[in-house]
RNA sequence: GUGGGCGUAGCUCAGCUGGUAGAGCACAAGGUUGUGGCCCUUGUGGCCGCGGGUUCAAGCCCCGUCGCUCACC
């Protein structure tokens, strides 16, 4: 493949962030067992949080009244708060849709009533305070009829424009999202309206629901063109490491995914030769730490026999030295990426990741 | 001591009028992609307390025995 990644910097009012980048998910406006402090300390840039779920609990306003997000959870670096629009797809029996906006059957307060139009979802995200703030979107299911796609794209689009005009002078950066299911033209056409809109960013939404790989490549392929190249681009929700290297040769610089924390939590590690499932029985007198290669504090401290006791037993450390080790390496990689991009070797530097990965069994 | 109840998978328990056993959890192996510390798939695992008896056939019925438990004395 030709292209071979890209370096940028994308300039915020709580400093720069250099892409390509990984951003760690903090949905309830924390990510999960860390805080503030160990996230710096692991070289997190920028992290993701969500409108829909902090709208509900503990509400906005009160968030407002501390600062924005920056403010509440003590995080000075910059945030990208992510519209809701992956709800409409992860609570599909929860909601309806219609052209004005979404109605959800809220799972937190009783099953209250919220309607969420683009304009409030825009407001939301303006209490909320993000450095980066998303466009109301609805991300659809896989697989979805070409009918629906499109259908479903033109009043993504249609929400786009009430979302930009809605769109206060707050020094907030805002951001489009492609979408038009598995369909190439759809996507094209998606991010061609979307350039005419005109925003500061440009994301790849809907993938990652169910395809195959190639697919979710092919769409990555067909809708970068279309993006202009002095604005960043976002790949939603992705991915695997190997998805982050084939997303960087694809054109993209920004990603998020609650896979390593989320894994992380559940006992399942990245390591540079591969995946280690920790429960697993043949760790148990195992005094190596999960990959001898890695420099994170989890590593540099604890074995594979403590870290498998602490998950079987249970214990909340485990929790939060599983995300520890998965973001450090997350992390890493993306360190990795940027300086190979910078040394001139990316291609080089993907295939070596890649070949270790496979090469060795642990 | 008398009367009742209960002994079934490592744990907590289902098992209809008899037809050679199931669930949840745990354990084991996968999965997890804009997050409910979840969730999903699959698998290992029981001479049904023990000994007799009735029956073509007993976890279920009968007798004995051991253990636990409740009530009364």
């Amino acid at each position: 493949m030709a292209t071979a990644g890209r370096l940028g910097k994308i300039t915020t009012s709580h400093g720069e962030v250099t892409t390509p980048v990984f951003m760690p998910v903090g949905t309830q406006a924390t990510v999960k067992t860390l805080s503030p402090e160990d996230l710096a300390g692991l070289g997190a840039e920028i992290i993701l949080s969500n409108t829909y779920h902090l709208f509900l609990r503990p509400g906005h306003e009160l968030i407002r009244e501390f600062g924005g997000l920056h403010g509440f959870m003590n995080w000075d670096r910059p945030i990208l708060t992510d519209s809701g629009g992956f709800q409409v797809f992860s609570l599909a029996e929860l909601r309806k849709i219609t052209e004005e906006g979404v109605t959800f059957q809220s799972h937190v307060d009783g099953g209250a009533k919220h309607f969420i139009t683009p304009e409030v979802a825009i407001e939301i995200q303006e209490a909320l305070g993000a450095d980066i703030i998303m466009a109301f979107d609805e991300c659809i299911p896989y697989p979805a009829t070409r009918d629906y796609a499109q259908e479903s794209l033109e009043r993504t689009l249609r929400w786009a424009r009430r979302c930009a005009a809605a769109k206060k002078n707050t020094g907030q950066a805002l951001f489009g999202i492609v979408q038009g299911g598995m369909y190439s033209d759809l996507r094209k056409r998606s991010a061609d309206a979307l350039v005419d809109i005109g925003f500061d960013g440009y994301a790849i939404g809907g993938l990652s629901v169910g395809e195959t790989k190639p697919v979710m490549y092919e769409m990555i392929e067909a809708s970068v063109p279309a993006l202009p190249g002095d604005k960043p681009r976002y790949l939603m929700g992705v991915g695997t490491p190997e998805d982050l290297l084939e997303g960087v040769q694809r054109g993209i610089d920004m990603f998020d995914c609650v896979m390593p924390t989320r894994n992380g939590r559940n006992g399942t590690f990245f390591t540079s030769f591969g995946k280690v499932v920790i429960r697993n029985a043949q760790y148990e007198k195992d005094k190596l730490p999960i990959d001898p290669e890695c420099g994170c504090y989890t590593c540099r401290n604890f074995s594979r026999a403590y870290l498998k006791h602490l998950y079987n037993a249970g214990e909340i450390l485990a929790l939060r030295l599983g995300t520890i080790h998965n973001l450090f390496f997350y992390l890493s990689l993306m360190r990795g990426i940027r300086s190979s991009i910078e040394q001139g070797r990316f291609t080089e530097f993907k295939k070596e990741v890649l070949a270790k990965r496979e090469s060795i069994n642990v």
